[in-house]
Order: structure tokens, then C-alpha cells, then sequence
DNA sequence: CTTACCATGTAAGGCGTTACATGATTCA
DNA sequence: TGAATCATGTAACGCCTTACATGGTAAG
């Protein structure tokens, strides 16, 4: 049965914001929701299909400058099955950080290959980090009362937390790792 | 092709410390490394076949008071196999984190309803934090001077330190939907 | 004129979970 | 004697990524 696929939601959650076509939902999803989701075209497309099929989300074809756009829209039926799962409980939170992996299995390596690894992901989450405190400021700054720009500040600032606690760890961690190879 | 398959990593990494049965290897997973990576027999146990068809391990047959014990062991080959992925740099480390995807579209069901989300976040990071500080204390005051734990320990102080700032997000979250709800 | 971006989609194939199946041993 | 744990494995099936395929438009 596996766990039950969740891009039927993101995808009907970002509907519910605006009509969007398949490309700019692949294009929200790897900006606004990249520091805790991801999906790539072959899993978004067919996922629309199917939530026409389901009249959970209706297509519509329009030409903006001669260039065609299908464009989905939730309906009424999409919203009902997308309040639902909001109010069901979490399944699965998961993490899969290789990163950690090769540092578990760092005493194979020795320190100074762990240093590496250890650099490397400091500076990715130095441009993660600084890509939400743009995106932070971006929202607060907003003329605002938009209510759907407050919950993503929410998951904005979870990625901010979560980044600087990287960051720190970072710094331990490479002086540990120093101690150990002198 | 997909990304390449981390499992046989993981599971040479762990012979790398000592032989072991699929079993155990399940419970270190699920132990040691639940905090960053999960596993299911039905792919530990393909997976180890795959090693020794590779002969990357051996498998040996014993048994322990009367109970048969299918016994893995890393070959050099392996043990090779191994340190070449530890050199290369680290490919992907991902979180899908289905609590901030019910936050991002939070305000379809509300504040109340967010705040429950947030609620039983925070039990389950603070049941996961607990853990992981009895895995400090133990390895911290372990006899010692074994080095693999020194790496082990570095894992576990990544994941104390995202757990805490997991938490104080959730004091921030609530407290501003606690006053959106009024 | 060519690069970047807008835009939609399919096919192949790997990965990994859940559910199922089986059975021994230890401990209360 | 029954529950928990040790122990190994397969089958079905869903999910998702990568690679491929195609073509229009805007901007420099």
C-alpha cells in the first residue's frame, strides 16, 4: 500500500491559493516549498490528470500572447478533500541526510575527508539560509493582511531555525573534528 | 536511473564496525540512524543478497542456541567499495516534512487547527530529543577512546541541535497564532 | 541568432514500502 | 500458555525520478 501520496494536496493547496498551470506549480513548489518538499514534472503532470479525472480540479485552455496554457482551477469538491486530509493528523515527517550518513561512517574516511563533507553542507545551507532571509523580509514587508502569507512566513522561519542550528553544528563539529586530526 | 540507491552504504558502513545478522542491522537503523535514515526488511534483506552476489560480503550460517543466525561480514572489496562513496561529495540531503506542507496551507483550515498540527509536533520532538540526549550521556560516558563513537556522536548532536530549534519554533508558531485566533 | 525561459507531456525503470508468510526461543 | 522478541524472506504494488521528446516566445 506504501504511504499514500501527498502530491495530490500540495498541488490542490496551491490551487486553493490561485489557478495555476503545471509549470507554475513545479515552479512554486521548487521555490516556496523547496526547504520541505519537492516533485518533478513527470509526477506533477500526470497527478493534475488525475485530479481531473477525479473533478477535484478542472482544466481550462487559453493562449496568453498565442503561447497555450492549461490552466487548472480547484472546485468545490477539490477544496472538501483538501480540507479533509488538513484536519487528519500527520503520517511522516522524514529527514534523509546524506550528510549524516557519510559522517556516521566517518571513521573510515578519517577527519579530514569529514571536514569536507562537513564544509560542503555549511555552505548550502549558507545559500538555503540566505535564500529564506530574503524570502523572510520579502513577506513581512508585504502590504500585507494577506492571512496565506503568514502561514508561509511560518515554514519560512522553520527553515531559518532549522538552518542556523545546522550552521552551529557546523561550527562544533569542525572543531571537534580538528582536535581529533591534530 | 534515478538516484543511486544508498542502502548498500549503509548497510557496508555498519558491517564496517562489526559483522551482523539482517536483523540487527534493521534495529541499528532504526536506532543509531532513525534520526536521519529509515529502512524496511523488504529492502535490507534483497540489498544483502545483492552484497554477497557482489562480493562485497560474505554471509556465514550459525546458530545460537539452536536459532539459525544468517551472519554478514565485509570483504575488502567491500571495504574499498565503501571508502570510494565516502570520498565522493555528498549527492542529495532531503526533509519532507508533511507538517509544514499542513502549515503552508494552514489557512484553508485555520488557526485552531494549525495549532493541533503544531501540538503534536512538538510531543514528537520532544520524544525524539529525549532519545537522542540518552544517546549523548551514553556515548559521552562511554569507556571510551573507540572513535567510531566519536562520529556516531556527532550525528546525534546534529539531531539534539535541530530538535531544539524544531522546539523553539514551535513556542514562536503557536504564540503567533494564538494571537491571529483572537 | 541564439540563449533562456515558458510550457506540456510520456516511458522506462529503480526504489522501497506494506503485507504476508513462517517459525524458533525466551520470559512472565 | 501466551506475548514479545529473534530471525528470514517474498510478492505486490505504488511512487517518483531521469531522460527523452517537442515546440513556442522573449530578450539581448
Amino acid at each position: 500500500m506504501a504511504t499514500e501520496k501527498k502530491l495530490n494536496y500540495v498541488i490542490l493547496g496551491l490551487l486553493s491559493h490561485e489557478a495555476l498551470t503545471g509549470y507554475e506549480i513545479k515552479k512554486r513548489i521548487d521555490t516556496a516549498l523547496s526547504h520541505f518538499w519537492g516533485a518533478s514534472y513527470g509526477s506533477i503532470y500526470p497527478t493534475l490528470k488525475e485530479l481531473v479525472v477525479q473533478s477535484l480540479a478542472t482544466k481550462e485552455e487559453t493562449h496568453t500572447g498565442g503561447r497555450k496554457r492549461l490552466i487548472y482551477t480547484i472546485t468545490p469538491a477539490g477544496t472538501a478533500y483538501l480540507a479533509q486530509w488538513m484536519k487528519e493528523s500527520v503520517e511522516k515527517d522524514e529527514l534523509r541526510y546524506e550528510t549524516l550518513l557519510k559522517l556516521f561512517f566517518g571513521k573510515e574516511a578519517g577527519a579530514a575527508q569529514t571536514l569536507l563533507h562537513i564544509g560542503a553542507f555549511r555552505k548550502k545551507t549558507e545559500e538555503k539560509l540566505a535564500y529564506l532571509l530574503t524570502a523572510q523580509q520579502r513577506l513581512e514587508q508585504a502590504p500585507g493582511s494577506d492571512t496565506t502569507h503568514d502561514y508561509y512566513l511560518l515554514t519560512v522561519k522553520f527553515g531559518i531555525a532549522s538552518y542556523r542550528a545546522y550552521l552551529d553544528w557546523c561550527s562544533d563539529a569542525a572543531q571537534i573534528l580538528k582536535k581529533e586530526e591534530a
